[in-house]
DNA sequence: CACTAAGCGAGACGGTACGTCTTGTCTTCAT
DNA sequence: ATGAAGACAAGACGTACCGTCTCGCTTAGTG
């Protein structure tokens, strides 16, 4: 006997809406702690069992909340590339910071980390359908920036993506210390250092 | 009305260590998904009241099961200065690496940060009681190599340790990518580089 | 608006009977309790709706399994005249309690006795097409004795059919005493007794 | 490990009797289908689990809740005898078939119906509780009768019962014939005949 | 040395949410 | 248009825990 596969052509998007909209906005006023699989069905006005036959887990509910606040129709996600990498950087890790510090988009995020952190599956897909396409996208302009000469040739791209934004979440996390601009320029300043960035990038060897 | 505030002198020591092992075996075993109060309070032979009298939240008895594995009698956390800063680093890093692979330590710590992340009094807590004193002790090695002319004069004492620990938190939470000595010397490698320390190590060890 | 009837010319006959094998079976292995529409749509491999297009409760499609049980097509009941009131009556009264020790007709009787209690069309429907023509052919038989001159002539024909069996429905539901045909017998000793009838066979079967 | 056996010595009155009541008023709005143990529960002011840890299902309750609608504190039943058998039968089953039709008896007890034909424990309970007192006494009535020389000595006192009073039961169950004084009266005299009463007594032998 | 005032084990209580099951309606697709 | 299939809104099921609340029982410390 196979397991009862719910037909994805059947689905209601009419539900599939409702729910993840009344997830955020239940996560939003309540917190991850007040976030009930109940309370969502109630406010999207949905049977519970709608929701569990889509999703196997709170989190994973919350994790397409998340998706579907960033997305259009699952764009591919591009990093500006304008030539001068410090400024490009600062654009992309201040919005990172600014992101953070915006509650329409903390709280399903710090519910959706606190239902990673106890589900190794829910994690994996968040890696798949959120942190991988980012991540590549950032190594994608580190790439272009030491192909252009403005990083050194063995750069490790990942390692220094990882010092670019580990620390941020770090902050974000525990609350250790400001989430703000000069934090992440402070961030910037220390990657190209870093990358030995050569002499010749316009302004990058300053100070 | 006061608060019925209980009167500490009277606590059973019995009953607080039969908690703390009870909700380390707990949470080792079932995971932190697993970690109820009654669960604890059955396998520690104590009844929940002993718990709520003393602790407010099951955040909190994690964090005292976590605080209890490390320590002694509230040891003063100091970390090695050999004069070499480059072998003290790798040490310590390499040690943080291979506690979060320990399993013993791994599942109440996981639980911890779980708890943290929805508890931001927890995360307060956390930080006086653990983050803090570590930190203030890594800060401390790190400016005796300042002074002793290993790093730079301006370096940023915090955000270096950030540079050095923050990756290896964000790796241990979301799994995207191993968690080795290589990783930690990699990271040593680069907190060295930027605090612009000599390429040679000869140089450290020579003072 | 008008409800919307179904053309029972197109009614799939394969449909109807692969329904109340499926109650019936369904019934017998797990119970009135364990019986449900979806069970047995799914065991018929039958939709739902094919379900309640043509029966308007569980309830009645039970009845329908019981009816099909016991029926050829749709039968006249006639009951044993030899002449030999004593025997006959013996005869059905016996065939009654055997009946409800059977298994295979206990099982789906009692979940229609279940339906038929808090279910009042439903008990309207059973005595119209179970009850009352049993009941009948049950009159026709003391009648017959009557008019032969077996019976008092003022003999309640319905109340000494009552007699006869109520007992045997009400151990049969609530199990308080033996049914087997010792008891049958002593019912129709008394119902007997109650008819005045001659206290010897010999003067029934002689006529 | 044995099973968690709840301590009786705490058990809530409050509680018990606000289910019980609660229990009475739904079945008599709603009707045996419209009682849940969560309607119950949300009706009394109680957690379910107080509902579950002290009794074994929902038919449970509703015994219960017949129970203390007839008792004091839990009386022995017994049935009037002024000598005249007659008059004392006429008076019980009047007073049967009166309760029967009286609301707020008749909807508890048809869902208790309910629930045991489909249950056997519940069955055995109330036969324990209810039935078997109740046939006791009448039993005690009848052999004062047999004793005093109103009813032949070889009479069946099991039986005779039965033949009192399962032809009620049925016609409350099945709705199938009027449920009055003239049929209790008719029962009666069927019983006075069947044991053959002397005509020594009264009125007995009369017509 | 009694007295009393905690802490303690135990567990019943009113609740909330869980994840599952079933109901009866509705829609889609194939025949 | 019927039938198989099954998604849907609704809501009850029985279980697990929550945090609060009594209960007796020990166990100090005080008068």
């Amino acid at each position: 006997m196979s397991a009862p596969v719910p037909d994805a052509s059947r689905r209601s998007s009419r539900a599939r809406d409702a729910i993840l909209a009344a997830a955020r906005e239940l996560v939003a006023s309540d917190g991850y702690r007040g976030l009930s699989i109940e309370g969502i069905a109630a406010r999207a006005g949905v049977g519970k069992q709608t929701i569990y036959r889509w999703w196997p887990s709170k989190g994973a509910v919350v994790l397409d909340a998340v998706l579907a606040l960033s997305e259009g129709p699952d764009a591919e996600v591009e990093l500006p590339d304008t030539g001068d990498l410090r400024a490009d950087l600062r654009t992309v890790v201040r919005a990172t910071v600014d992101e953070l510090a915006d509650p329409s988009f903390e709280a399903p995020l710090r519910a959706l980390y606190a239902a990673m952190i106890t589900d190794a599956d829910l994690t994996a897909a968040y890696r798949r359908r959120v942190a991988d396409p980012v991540d590549s996208a950032k190594e994608r302009r580190l790439r272009s920036a030491r192909d252009a000469g403005h990083l050194a040739p063995d750069t490790d791209l990942g390692l220094l993506r990882e010092l670019l934004f580990a620390p941020i979440v770090q902050r974000w996390l525990l609350a250790t210390g400001p989430l703000d601009h000069a934090f992440a320029d402070a961030l910037v300043e220390n990657a190209l250092l870093v990358a030995r960035a050569p002499a010749s990038t316009e302004a990058e060897t300053a100070s």
